[in-house]
DNA sequence: ACAATTAGTTGTAATAATCAACTATTTGTA
DNA sequence: TACAAATAGTTGATTATTACAACTAATTGT
């Protein structure tokens, strides 16, 4: 019996998840939003320091005109707006709308609820270690990717 | 404290594995394929019985007619072979040929070998626990997804 | 002072996904 | 049996996303 690869199997929680979330947010928000807008959205106010797009773009493992496009997006949503960056001219400072801040709150919401439904009946040792998996994946396949590169 | 979105955090490690992935293959494999059509052939192989396009546009959550175009895609790279249905002619049967599986192959084995170097160091509690989880959440996303389409 | 680098922008092309409309086939039922 | 409804697949059109390359403007380093 050989064992199932992993990005399969995580990739159709990932779907599944995924998809009932976009059924959601469709349903109850009026901005129609991506998963990744909303992800870029949530990585900009999060951020301890203004972010510039390329910032963003290392973040999210995009193309900066990726990102460009959508801060375009978002700005023409004004959920975001450019501001060039004092010190440095070729930047631009990307800050989160009131508006923006509000639409955040409204997808968390959901996302939230959703994860209480989902996370429900699990242990906390499970998710304990989990949680603890999940980070050491990443950590490890950013550092392959660092070595990659470098 | 506010904790983190899941699906952010999961968000994050796929995004990183699938990227290291996709690197990995595209310079170790002639075929480009992308990790969805991977996937696909993947499920065509595994299933117990002949699959149809319907089928497979159900197990990967999206559009039939997507699925089509993945098949057509297949089937020009003569990765797979399409043959009418004898017992219902409106279906079509997918096989997967032998240069299709000799390509699975060799996507899985770098896909393993992968997931040996993120996973390496993890114990095997922690690892039936995630396994857990993760099949947790899928079972429970897809049961909110029939009794939403129900 | 001038070359190299960096951030952002634009054009373009490739890809992927979905929707609606259509054909052919099968199933259900009056 | 005949005909409506459902199903599987196909096609066309549209949209969105992404990346790549070429470009401008600003900054840094020598």
């Amino acid at each position: 019996m050989r064992r199932k690869p992993l990005g399969m199997i995580v990739g159709g929680m990932m779907s599944a998840m995924f998809r009932e979330l976009k059924r959601r947010t469709s349903e109850r928000t009026d901005s129609k939003l991506t998963i990744d807008q909303v992800g870029l959205l949530y990585a900009i106010s999060q951020n301890d320091r203004d972010v510039t797009q390329q910032d963003m773009a290392e973040l999210m493992l995009k193309d900066k005109s990726s990102i460009l496009r959508m801060i375009d997006s978002l700005e023409n949503k004004e959920l975001v707006r450019r501001a060039v960056d004092r010190e440095d001219r070729r930047k631009n400072q990307i800050f989160v709308t009131k508006k923006g801040e509000r639409t955040i709150e409204q997808y968390l919401q959901i996302e939230f609820e959703l994860m209480d439904e989902l996370l429900d009946g699990l242990s906390a040792d499970d998710l304990d270690a989990f949680y603890r998996v999940v980070n050491h994946i990443r950590t490890r396949a950013e550092g392959a990717l660092f070595c990659a590169n470098s």
